[in-house]
RNA sequence: GCCCGGGUAGCUCAGUCGGUAGAGCAACGCACUCGUAAUGCGUAGGUCAGGAGUUCGAUUCUCCUCUCGGGCUCCA
């Protein structure tokens, strides 16, 4: 039989049968490596495991247990699903169904019906069995006519085939539909279903089967809040069972973590109802922890050069005018409040505010880069459906700075304020950073294209300087300049944007801000706005999901809880509290009024660090019990080692 | 803002096919005085989110409002 050569990812050739597809080229290589392929990569187009090859083809196998691989598992129980919907929601108008991040979803029109939750157990009995007929999944390509005919009953598919045929596709469309411009592809399961398509898909539906369905909400169709409200369905699918369960544990204990929920339990701090929707109390123990984050955030600042400001909650809405805040901002902000002499705005940014102290006087380069700082509270109005907890919240506190420089400091700034930003949130436990640079919108844009040019470069150049990777979003800047995003990685593995490094050469010009250059000539600064934690409020809440409410002892509300074993040994607890505060360390004695056994699990529940444990052979040799989180039981720590011990700990900030 | 689902004691929840409610934990009291993750007994605590309607009677049914949750949208 005629032979082909096929190039392999490690670039080494291999002869095949004319015939092979890329399963047969997969069974061929190795046994494990045809039951794990899903689909392939030819020519840099993924595939089905059915193509058939071709004469110096290049391919690569996508198995199940990659990225790749579950996104084409989860594609495809997404189409599992829409046929079950379809069988069980007769009428229903099926819409797009993506895989998405650990899972997939996919958008129904059931004609003024909804899903609830109780529906998603009969849809999964319905995937069951569409996946125990094990359906192949078949690819055809079909004009635009036929296609048309095909869906007819599926205004939806219509649109997006008419869409593409019309030359509007977008990113969204693409996913959903192949073929060449006038063709499109469908995926067919036996006579019980069809989708529009651009795959690649499993071979058949005995493939999938490790899947669950999380949730149903609702979604707009193409996301335009004008348009049709559909019913989303929610699922997670993975390659085993194993894989499965290990996700599903995750989410446990993401929720676990929640930061509202061990706000209550650790009584930090609450929403009550009276105050408003997005707008939180900070309770004693919460506040410990913020005074404690604040307090080493302003220790940093004071030692990397910024000048320490403050200003108002208010400002006249002049001020809103000249920065443009009314103009393009006003939806986001508190209405007005109409004052005998004008009318104020609470603030929603502080930019404005440090542009006035920068124009308070005249400038000399000499000064620059000037660096403002302040903690400053803003109030934005945030939609009622947007609010969560800290993570989205009306009444905030930015760790904000407005940074003036020349333009020829400002890759200078860049590259000390990266470290800065990575060395502050390291001291949080944070040490997996991403970072995203976003480019001039060409549709929407403030200054000359020349400015945007030497400022996008400086900010790349920095990241380079610092060796870190990074993503470019082009595009994705705000009309009045460039800026870096800094993502970190928490305990569990999820991504928090936090710090932003932002160019803007709006507001100079529209506060007609100046300095006085070497040659004596009025030269315009260019602003930086940066925050590190972003909001106090924020990243709290991000720092309590990130421990899980243990927090590490140098911001324990309580470092310590002294348990005398009973009442005789109280007087002993009390010497012990007052020698460590003495030191400066958070202590609370629990009284003997319960037992011991209790009182210890309280406090361990609590995830207080230390919990000391004094009876009376301590009382005798001036010791403590040492019962430490996440460690053994130590006895007879004198007190002297146990203060030097942690001490030692708190002024290291150790995580 | 939109769609859906909730709101019962401080917390977690049960319950009332319409006759104004109950548990566990927490709190408080008494007894126990205990060496490393729940001692026992008792007491107190609720306009069943708020308003209106239907009804002899509404926490329960209906409507509205507020609020929380899951999404969507939004986050110059």
């Amino acid at each position: 039989m005629a032979e082909i050569s096929i190039t392999l990812p490690d670039g080494s050739l291999r002869e095949v049968a004319a015939d092979s597809t890329v399963l047969s080229l997969a069974t061929t290589i190795s046994r494990n490596l045809g039951k794990a392929a899903i689909a392939g990569v030819v020519n840099g187009q993924q595939v089905d495991v059915s193509q058939a090859l071709t004469n110096n083809d290049s391919v690569e196998i996508i198995t199940v247990d990659s990225d790749r691989g579950r996104h084409v598992l989860r594609h495809s129980t997404a189409h599992v699903m829409a046929q079950a919907v379809l069988n069980l929601y007769p009428g229903a108008k099926y819409t797009i169904g993506p895989a998405i991040e650990n899972g997939f979803y996919y958008d129904f029109d059931l004609g003024g019906r909804v899903f609830t939750e109780e529906n998603l157990a009969n849809v999964e009995a319905e995937m069951r069995k569409v996946i125990a007929a094990n359906q192949p999944f078949v690819r055809a390509e079909i004009s635009i006519a036929e296609a048309l005919t095909l869906f007819s009953e599926q205004p939806y598919k219509c649109e997006i085939i008419e869409r593409v045929t019309g030359g509007a596709a977008d990113g969204t469309d693409s996913a959903e539909v192949g073929g060449s411009g006038d063709s499109v592809s469908i995926y067919r399961n036996t006579d019980e279903f069809v989708d529009l398509c651009l795959g690649p898909h499993v071979p058949s539906t005995g493939r999938l089967g490790h899947f669950k369905l999380q949730k149903v909400s609702s979604a707009y169709w193409r996301g335009n809040e004008k348009g049709p409200v559909l019913q989303r369905i929610y699922g997670t699918a993975w390659e085993s069972k194993a894989a499965l369960e290990e996700h599903l544990h995750r989410l446990e204990e993401a929720e676990r973590r929640d930061h509202r929920r061990l706000a209550v339990e650790l009584d930090l701090l609450s929403f009550p109802t009276e105050l408003g929707g997005g707008l939180a109390v900070w309770h004693p123990k919460g506040a410990i922890v913020r005074k404690l984050m604040e307090d080493y955030s302003r220790s940093r600042h004071q030692s990397g050069g910024y000048q320490f400001v403050f200003t108002p909650h208010l400002s006249n809405a002049t001020l809103f005018q000249t920065s443009g805040h009314l103009d393009f901002y006003a939806d986001g902000m508190y209405p007005p409040m109409e004052m005998d002499n004008g009318t104020y705005y609470p603030k929603p940014m502080n930019c404005p505010m440090h542009c006035l102290i920068f124009r308070g006087r005249q400038r000399s380069y000499r000064e620059l880069p000037l660096r403002l700082f302040e903690l400053g509270t803003v109030y934005r109005y945030e939609r009622a459906g947007t609010l969560h907890g800290l993570m989205r919240i009306r009444g905030f506190t930015q760790d904000d700075s407005h940074i003036y420089c020349t333009r020829d400091q400002l890759q200078d700034e860049i590259i000390s304020l990266l470290d800065f930003v990575m060395s502050v949130l390291k001291a949080f436990g944070f040490e997996d950073f991403s970072f995203h640079l976003s480019t001039k919108d060409p549709e929407k844009y403030v200054g000359s294209d020349e400015i945007w040019e030497s400022a996008t470069n400086a900010l790349s150049t920095a990241l380079e300087t610092h060796g870190v990777e990074y993503s470019v979003k082009e595009g994705d800047a705000a009309f009045y300049g460039p800026k870096i995003d800094i993502h970190i990685r928490d305990a569990i593995g999820r991504t928090w944007q936090l710090s932003t490094i932002q160019c803007d050469f709006n507001l100079p010009e529209r506060f007609d801000l100046e300095y006085v250059a070497t040659d004596g000539s009025r030269q315009r600064p260019i602003m930086l706005h940066r925050a590190l934690f972003g909001s106090v409020e924020r990243f709290f809440g991000v720092l309590v999901e990130h421990y899980a409410g243990a927090f590490p002892t140098w911001l324990s509300p309580v470092q310590v809880k002294i348990l005398p074993v009973a009442e005789a040994h109280e007087t002993y607890a009390q010497q012990v509290a007052d020698s460590l505060i003495a030191s400066g360390i958070r202590v609370e004695i629990v009284e003997a009024n319960d037992q011991l056994g209790k009182r210890i699990r309280t406090a361990k529940m609590e995830k207080t660090p230390y919990v000391l444990v004094v009876g009376d052979d301590d009382m005798a040799a001036d010791t403590v019990g040492v019962n430490a989180r996440g460690l053994d039981v130590e006895r007879g720590v004198a007190v002297s080692e146990f203060t030097r011990r942690i001490t030692e700990e708190i002024s290291h900030s150790v995580i």
